[in-house]
DNA sequence: ATATGTTTAAGCGTAC
DNA sequence: GTACGCTTAAACATAT
């Protein structure tokens, strides 16, 4: 077994956080009445939780859920659509991953090595049609209880998942592996080869830079952090999105996989604990394929898209490629030469001194706004509670967005610095589905340590939500909010 | 010894 | 067919 520690320091919920968790939750209800929800999201059960099913999860993307900040996840709280739409509320801790591995409860140990493992396509609302598509997805995978699945994420994807989870600007190598197995079982027994293989991907794939340690920085190895320089890159457009193959079950494993599974007449998505099944009502059904037809997520439409989608954000992935293989000379090493950027994923000293910038902004107020569904822009330029449908609109249909971000920047960008390029402008077909597929790359991070301090600020750089957002939002909406919010500055 | 990091190599699937 | 993206394996070096 791993013995891992995480050297760095992580954020740390409250139970102050979840209990407006479960207020907001309750509000996200209100807005969608035509959409069932577990009545019972105070339930410290997993529920089997409507809300996932009646793509709860896509409409807070939303702007104006994503301004509602406590509805999105919290550290110690997994709406991840990974592990389904848990709700944990109260002072319930996120179930141990231990706990809820069934291969720690009497399950072989020994489901292989990865390239053994079986792929499906990831539980994503997207996958819905990726489900349909392929037609022999199992009805459920619970990627952190099931020890039999791979996730069908590229090793960089998970390396960017932990990054993002652990909502620093960077992460150890030893934290990416925890968050790994805290979150996806099948690495805690897959053969520990995988590991390798990250430490392949942080060496080798241009995305990810290597921050040494300090000399006076106890413990080993230094730190990795995504290279902004290819998050511009590919918000300009230059990734592209590639297919997994079919779903393959590893043989070896396919036996103890619970027989009998079939696709239902109704979509499904996995549920933390896979305690449950959600299906999804045809008027979701139809929304969600709206949505994926405006996402250009089509039957292809998979975690790797995800994955592609992501890498617009936070600088990964296959449009990034590898630092390799240049046909000649043969031996090209990459020099990660340091870099000052503005990237979401700046250092402490650069988060500090960015910071500074903030000013005496009033969050709370803003934020309280926002999670009153104000901040929107009629046509008089005032505030005004944002539509559902406007929230689920994309490219004009059903989802208003930013026009540029990332999940990963920070709340200490401050907006006068980001300066969005034509480029970057004509990316946003990309940067919607970076924004769609980001925004619930969330998990729990049990060695978080930060004690909650700056709860807005790790709000605002993590949930997706941020200054910047807000403006953009503002601007979206062709009313004056950005100045009005400037004006706080 | 172990963890971390780098590099090379090969194989496979997908996109062009 | 070729290039690319990704995975896996392995060797090796360095740091703790």
């Amino acid at each position: 077994m791993l013995s891992l520690s995480c050297t760095d320091t992580w954020p740390e919920g409250s139970v102050a956080l979840e209990e407006e968790v479960v207020t907001a939750a309750a509000q996200a209800e209100a807005l969608d009445e035509s959409i069932t929800h577990s009545s019972n999201s105070c339930s410290s059960s997993v529920s089997l939780d409507d809300s996932l099913t009646s793509l709860q999860w896509l409409q807070e993307f939303s702007i104006i859920n994503a301004s509602g900040n406590q509805q999105l996840p919290l550290p110690g709280q997994n709406q991840h659509p990974l592990y389904g739409h848990q709700r944990l509320v109260g002072s319930e801790a996120p179930a141990s991953p231990m706990a809820a591995d069934p291969a720690s409860m009497g399950m072989p140990h020994t489901p292989g090595k990865p390239t053994a493992a079986a792929f499906c396509r990831g539980p994503t609302s997207s996958s819905l049609l990726g489900l349909a598509a392929y037609g022999h997805c199992p009805e459920e995978v619970d990627y952190k209880t099931n020890p039999h699945v791979k996730p069908p994420y590229s090793y960089a994807t998970l390396i960017c998942m932990a990054m993002q989870a652990s909502k620093k600007t960077k992460i150890t190598l030893s934290c990416i592996y925890k968050w790994i197995t805290d979150n996806f079982c099948y690495f805690r027994h897959a053969d520990p080869t995988w590991q390798n293989s990250i430490r392949h991907n942080l060496s080798l794939n241009k995305c990810f830079i290597k921050v040494p340690r300090q000399k006076d920085e106890p413990g080993k190895g230094g730190f990795w952090k995504i290279d902004p320089q290819y998050a511009d890159r590919l918000l300009s457009g230059a990734y592209k999105k590639r297919r997994l193959p079919p779903v393959q079950i590893n043989p070896a494993l396919q036996a103890r996989v619970r027989p009998g599974l079939q696709l239902r007449p109704t979509a499904s998505l996995p549920v933390v604990g896979g305690q449950g099944e959600l299906s999804i009502s045809p008027e979701s059904q139809q929304l969600l394929q709206e949505f994926e037809e405006a996402t250009g997520a089509d039957q292809n439409w998979d975690p790797c898209s995800t994955e592609g989608t992501m890498s617009g954000a936070w600088g990964m992935g296959k449009g990034c490629g590898y630092k390799r293989k240049q046909p000649v000379p043969r031996r090209t090493t990459v020099v990660k030469a340091p870099r000052r950027s503005s990237s979401p994923l700046l250092c402490a000293d650069e988060q500090k001194e960015l910071g500074s910038l903030k000013g005496d902004f009033d969050w709370d107020a803003l934020l309280d706004s926002a999670l009153c569904g104000e901040l929107s822009l009629d046509g008089t330029g005032q505030l005004s509670p944002i539509e559902r449908d406007e929230d689920l609109t994309v490219r004009g249909r059903h989802i208003e967005r930013p026009q540029q971000w990332s999940p990963l920047e920070t709340s200490t960008e401050t907006a006068s610095s980001h300066v969005l390029s034509e480029t970057q402008q004509s990316s946003m077909d990309f940067d919607e589905e970076t924004f769609l597929a980001t925004a619930f790359l969330q998990s729990p991070w049990p060695e978080e340590e930060d004690g909650g301090q700056d709860r807005r600020a790790d709000f605002l750089c993590n949930s997706g939500v941020n200054l910047e957002q807000l403006l953009d939002l503002g601007d979206s909406f062709s009313g004056d909010l950005s100045s009005k919010i400037e004006s706080f500055l």
